[in-house]
DNA sequence: GCAACACATAAGCACACACTTATGAGTTGT
DNA sequence: ACAACTCATAAGTGTGTGCTTATGTGTTGC
């Protein structure tokens, strides 16, 4: 299955503008290409690398497809990142306010 | 300054894994290097990207170089994965436990 | 049916990067 | 002082990856 390193899909600048845009709205492939220097093939290789490292996912509707960041998708990079806890910031009290912002 | 991409470093195996070992305990060079298939001037060059990207600090101490993981050297990461809370896993309910755990 | 469209796939190329061996720089013990 | 050591740097090499152009596949509207 989906063996994918997501560091190495999310090391890309390009991918991780993508997921940036994609953060704010569903869009398809060639509303998300706009305001990128970058081929259309290029675009679409992107997307794939990201589907397959499930960030984001696929809805077609005829010739479109539509993307949006997947739930969940980032999971994984949550769970390495945990292993450091010992190591978190000491600015974790701004992510403790974050969560506390979520609870309302 | 410091304008290394913390996603491109992490993004190799060998160097998580050098981390993960690392979190255990400050170690050297060459302690870190048992375990490892790997030449020694490649585990320095790896040494100097961690160390380059803020992740781990080297302690001199005559001609041994001890090296632990850096705090707060992964909050960039923190950072970026933080613009995405809208898209966390339902997972997230045990980060907050883990945060209230951590202010006991 | 056919042209225009939206996107994916194929093939080739240039560059980045992780590795190697060889060597350099500094430290320790005899 | 010299040999053994710990680690860093230099230089060269092979592979992976992101890009391009060219082409394929399916969809929509006239």
């Amino acid at each position: 299955m989906s063996d994918v390193d997501i560091f190495k899909v999310l090391a890309d600048p390009t991918r991780r503008a993508m997921l940036e845009r994609l953060a704010s709205a569903e869009m398809t492939a060639t509303e998300l290409r706009e305001g990128f220097a970058i081929s259309q093939p290029a675009m679409s290789q992107h997307l794939a690398v990201l589907r397959g490292a499930g960030l984001i996912s696929e809805r077609r509707e005829g010739r479109y497809a539509h993307y949006r960041v997947a739930p969940d998708g980032m999971a994984p990079l949550h769970e390495w990142l945990a292993r450091y806890r010992a190591f978190w910031p000491s600015r974790i009290d701004g992510l403790k306010d974050l969560l506390r912002e979520m609870d309302q």
